[in-house]
Parts: C-alpha cells; sequence; structure tokens
DNA sequence: GAAGATTGATCTATCAATCTTA
DNA sequence: TAAGATTGATAGATCAATCTTC
C-alpha cells in the first residue's frame, strides 16, 4: 500500500556474484522484452502528449478517478494504481490541480488522508482522449498478439509483478 | 537507424474515433502488461543505481560497447541499440565521458560520424557490476516465467516492437 | 541540402527532509 | 511516534534549434 517504496530498499541478490550466466536465447529474448518495454512505454507516451497533452501517468490518474461513482480516490491509493511513488504522484496531482483536472480535498474522517477528486473538467478531457488511446493499445498491443497470446502474457507479467512485489516486501 | 524518432511523429491511428472497447479480460491483461513494465523498469533501475550507480540505460551503452572487440560504436548504432534517442544519448555519454567510462572520437574515414569508445574504466565497471545485474534479472524474470515461458514473451514482444516500427516508417 | 550529432531551455522524476494529523 | 502526504534541490529526458561534415 502506498505506492512504490524508495529505491534505496534492499538489494534483490544480496550474495551477489557469481552469476549463472543465461543461455544465448534466453539472452535474445530478455533484450527483446527490454526493448518491447521501452519501445511501447514511448510510443503510448507519445501518442497521449500529442492528442492530450498528458502524459501516460497523468492520463491514468485521470482513468482510475473516473472508474469510481464518488470520483475520488486517497493520493496513496492512486500511487498505487498508478504505479508511481508517492512523492511522484504528489507533483503530479499539483500540476493537475493547475490545470483543475483534479482537485484535492482533506478526508473529513481522518485529516491525515488527502483525497484526489476528478473535476467535470477532468472527466471531460478523459471521455475526449481515452478512444484514441484504447484505439493505440489494440494497434500496438492487443491486435499483434490476439487475445490468447495477450492474457498469457498478462499471466506471465503477473508472475513477474508477484517476484518484484514479493522481493521488496522481505526488505 | 539513429535511435528513436522524435515524438511529434505523425499519430498511430489517425482515424481517431470510434474505439472498439476491449474485454475485460484484455483489459485486465493490459493493465498487468502496463505495471509489469512500470514495476520492472524501477526494480531494475533500482539495483543498478544502488550497487553500480548507473542508469538502465547507462549500464546497456556500457555493455553493447563491450561486445564488439574494438570497444567502438557510431553514436547512432549505439542510439538504436540502447532505445534512446540520439539527443538523449548525446547527454548520457557526455555525463559517462565526465567519468571516464566512455570517450568520443570523431570516425577517420567520416567526420559526419562520432564514435564512443569504452575506456578501461568503463569494461572495469561493466566487469564489476555485470554478475549482480544479470542475477537480478534472473530473479525477477527468468526464474518466474521459466525459459519456455520466457521465449514466448520474447516473440510476442518481437510482435509488438515490429507493429512500432512499421506504424512509426510510414510517417 | 542532408545526415549525424550536439546544445540549451524546459519539464519531470527522484531522493531526502519535512510537515501534519492521529 | 508512525502513517500519509508534501516540499525543495538535484539530476535526467525531451524538444526544438543549431552545428558540422560530406
Amino acid at each position: 500500500m502506498g505506492g512504490m517504496p524508495h529505491r534505496t530498499s534492499k538489494s534483490t541478490n544480496p550474495g551477489g556474484e557469481p552469476a549463472r550466466w543465461l543461455s544465448a536465447e534466453e539472452v535474445a529474448a530478455w533484450r527483446s522484452v527490454s526493448r518491447m518495454m521501452a519501445r511501447l512505454s514511448w510510443a503510448l507516451e507519445g501518442q497521449l502528449q500529442r492528442d492530450a497533452g498528458l502524459s501516460f501517468t497523468e492520463y491514468h490518474a485521470l482513468a482510475m478517478l473516473s472508474e469510481v461513482p464518488t470520483h475520488t480516490r486517497r493520493m496513496s491509493e492512486l500511487a498505487e494504481l498508478t504505479n508511481a511513488s508517492l512523492s511522484r504522484l504528489s507533483h503530479l496531482v499539483t500540476r493537475l490541480e493547475r490545470r483543475n483536472l483534479i482537485r484535492r480535498e482533506p478526508d473529513r474522517d481522518d485529516g491525515r488522508y488527502t483525497n484526489a477528486v476528478l473535476t467535470e473538467e477532468g472527466l471531460a478531457q478523459l471521455v475526449a482522449n481515452a478512444p484514441a488511446h484504447v484505439n493505440t493499445v489494440r494497434d500496438l498491443v492487443v491486435d499483434p498478439l490476439g487475445t490468447d497470446d495477450l492474457l498469457q502474457m498478462g499471466a506471465a507479467a503477473d508472475r513477474i509483478i508477484a517476484r518484484i512485489d514479493g522481493a521488496n516486501q522481505s526488505s
């Protein structure tokens, strides 16, 4: 809970050396995955920046707020959902607040919490730009893979995420 | 060739709306992939930063240079290999040059090219830090997936990359 | 003029320190 | 004092403009 921990958390591989090297085909596959991550983020960032004037994380902050009836979420919850650190989200929300897409309000019941609320204008922005973004995701990811391979990649991704979360937990 | 094009290149989805929405399971899978990309880059960046004082891209710049006998590559080639724009790579190499891990020299045959050369110190840095990095990749990616699923993900990644490159080519 | 590369201005992410409420 | 959140300083990425060599 509360977004990503700091990078100063303990190393995943305390023992360090020596490395068991990867096979040639494993290395090739990992490079493909690594390249995909770089290229795909770049392509999606670009599409959103051009069409909506929003970064990928900004877009998803609006999207995650729109999915609850109250259009409201705690900052820490929103950080977790957008894969951002709390610090990063706080800066980001400050910028979106200046653009009147989100506003902040303290939680009535417990003043330690800050709620981020999607404004009308923020919702309008999201609604206006969601179709083009979804089409891009479909075009670059869903169509080239097909449903079966996409689901398979999703399942594999979940195993990696679980490993990362597990490693950070035990620090 | 020549690293990544600018983000101002034409949109992937000229028609824009309307969007054909994704199924619930497709959305869930895409969110897993998206989250994996964010979490994994973050985890790998963190490991390298803590252990080696290098960013992921800086590490790979050194690694790509080490793989050729001359320890030398053109800037544009290195940009492509590290998935960085030429501008980003140029700034990055400037910083690594200050740390004496890479040096620049103009190509003798054609003065338009700049060659990036791995220094002894740069090679030493890489050799010192490669094992821990490979172990982290193994720990977070290869082991949770297993070789078969890793190769499958690599193949899927290649299809996505081909789609992105194809889309940018026709702009 | 075109390709490769660099530069400078601006914007964003990160880290560490701080602040607030309970 | 602990959890949630914010802030300020620094480092890095991006874009547009420029520079160099052919």
